[in-house]
RNA sequence: GGUCCGUUCGUCUAGGGGUUAGGACUGCAGAUUUUCAUUCUGCCAACAGGGGUUCGAUUCCCCUACGGACUACCA
């Protein structure tokens, strides 16, 4: 008796998707599979004037990085295929036609012209809410208010028309949401409309419902610019006979932009600081034309366990302390009673803390495979365990795998200038006698461990009759060239007793020299 | 303008008729590291306002304010 659960994440194919689009599949995908259910990904492409090419393949990418796994959809076929709009075309005129026939939609047959005009003479007269409604459409051209002969005449004379439903001019309709409990919207505020455009083609509205009726969905999850259609829609189900396995709906709060101001949209591109894409993605400008690039999180060194944690937190939480979670944690963990009810905004630091936590949790032998792949890309060449031991000895400095590269940079090439403020505080003779002997015992260390390394300098240091400290700040900057850096001991060590000696033998003799 | 949705630290949030209103990020301070980072400890910081209901409201109800979404032959 209980339905299998299917859900379905159905953008439009008019773009990228932006991480409010990600966070709407995530959390149908999390609710799916935590309820052992499907999930489908239909494409939404009924307006072809806003088909943008490669946004459809960008969609399916981009949801592979976020390991947000698809059941059902145009790669990877179903028993409800086709799963794109456009090739589903034929199906919907029957629905159309059958709400005609069952007098719960009409032709209508004017022109955009006579829609302005009508919206023109609404808005001087201030009636609250212009629209072609219950009451306005007995002043229009459809078949409601044209004879009946001149109606089959349009029609047979091919007249552009399209079919709107016809909206009760007074009922209460109430539907549940699963965030939001009772939502009530009385239909003289719904308008009447449009569900198939002249063109052939349905609207949003009417194909969303068809497909989700034919496709078993049981679950809309939906971003919560959808609310205020959704009474439209329960319509829909009504008048089509569907009530009784209409989907419930959970309409999602928003992402909003930094400052609060606005939804985050596709738009925002790169003009907010961060990416608001998963995926780099390649545009062109509108007015321009000009080919564009926007950064993805992908592309800009975060970690796709990362991305989605962070995403999963934005809206929703599990009740407990517990902030990391892994993608089987969360679908464990998941509920759509949990999700909150107001909109998120985007906070870049904690995305930046979720891919550090990410990263240093990976494995030192991963991290030498970032490591090593960026090296190999500065045409420098690193033995496997070398990378190994750098990439554990850095990972505490590093957020994005990048910067792994940059931290070892040391490594491979030697100081080619030494930090003036620690020269000219620190640098004597005796430091460099220090240094210098330090140098002539190196080669001939026996243990070169980071332990090993500091005895014999605490020991080479003593017998010189001065500390430690007032030479290790020196023997850095002589060793690296900068100040900052990881445990200088290690970083020796790394290094071998041979090419350490040779550049503290290098400084010592540049800065006696100059 | 109309309809709908929302409002707890700067941000993400927990909580719920009686709590020192909890956590995380950020920030700040201290400790460790004779460096930076890490790590650890601590600190700063919130119930939008006004009315009810109640012995008691941040929590329930109403109003106001503010924010947001929608208001297309776009999704």
């Amino acid at each position: 008796m209980e339905r299998e659960v299917r859900v379905r994440f159905a953008p439009s194919p008019t773009g990228p998707l932006h991480i409010g689009g990600v966070r709407t599949a995530l959390y149908n995908f999390l609710l799916a599979r935590k309820l052992g259910g499907k999930m489908l990904l239909r494409i939404e492409d009924t307006d072809q004037n806003r088909f943008v090419p490669g946004a459809e393949q960008y969609i399916m990418d981009a949801l592979r990085w976020c390991g947000i796994v698809i059941d059902e959809g145009i790669e990877e076929g179903g028993p409800h295929a086709p799963y794109r709009q456009s090739e589903r075309k034929p199906m919907y005129r029957q629905y159309a036609q059958q709400l005609i026939e069952s007098g719960h939609a009409y032709y209508a047959f004017d022109t955009p012209e006579e829609l302005d005009a009508m919206r023109a003479r609404l808005t001087a007269a201030k009636v609250p809410n212009p629209q072609y409604n219950s009451i306005t459409r007995t002043q229009m051209r459809n078949s409601l208010t044209l004879p009946e002969d001149e109606v089959k005449q349009l029609l047979d004379n091919e007249a552009p028309y399209v079919i709107r439903l016809k909206v009760p001019r007074k009922e209460e309709i109430r539907f549940n949401d699963l965030i939001r409990g009772w939502v009530v919207v009385h239909s003289s505020a719904v308008d009447d409309k449009v569900l198939m455009k002249s063109d052939g083609m349905p609207t949003y509205h009417l194909a969303n419902i068809v497909d989700d009726h034919l496709m078993e969905i049981t679950h809309v999850i939906r971003g919560e610019e959808w609310l205020p259609s959704a009474p439209l829609h329960v319509l829909l189900y009504r008048y089509l006979g569907w009530e009784a396995t209409m989907p419930q709906f959970a309409h999602l709060p928003l992402l909003l932009k930094p400052d609060g101001t606005g939804k985050l949209s596709k738009r925002d591109g790169d003009k907010l600081g961060f990416p608001v894409f998963p995926l780099e993605w390649h545009g062109t400008d509108a007015e321009s034309g000009q080919p564009t690039v926007s950064s993805g999180y992908r592309e800009s060194g975060y970690l796709p366990e990362a991305f989605i944690n962070f995403l999963a937190f934005l809206g929703w939480n599990p009740g407990t302390q517990q902030e990391l979670f892994t993608m089987d944690e969360l679908i464990e963990n998941f509920s759509i009673e949990r999700v909150s009810k107001s909109p998120a905004r985007f906070d870049q630091n904690k995305v930046r803390w979720y891919n550090e936590q990410y990263l240093r949790a990976k494995p030192d032998t991963e991290l030498a495979g970032y490591l090593l792949e960026s090296l190999q890309a500065q045409g420098i060449s690193c033995p496997t365990d070398k990378a190994e031991q750098i990439a554990a000895l850095v990972k505490e400095r590093a957020t994005f795998p990048a910067d792994l590269a940059r931290e070892a940079q040391l490594f491979f090439h030697r100081p080619t200038s030494y930090d003036e403020q620690v020269i000219s505080k620190k640098w004597n003779a005796q430091v460099a006698g220090a240094l210098a002997a330090y140098a002539q015992e190196l080669p001939s260390a026996a243990d070169t461990s980071p332990e090993g390394l500091k005895a014999l300098l605490t020991q080479v240091v003593e017998s010189q009759g001065m500390k430690i400290g007032q030479v290790l700040q020196v023997l850095r900057v002589a060793v690296t060239g900068i100040t900052a850096g990881p445990d200088l001991m290690a970083v020796m060590s790394i290094l071998g007793a041979q090419e350490t000696a040779e550049r503290i033998e290098a400084a010592v003799s540049q800065l006696v020299a100059s």
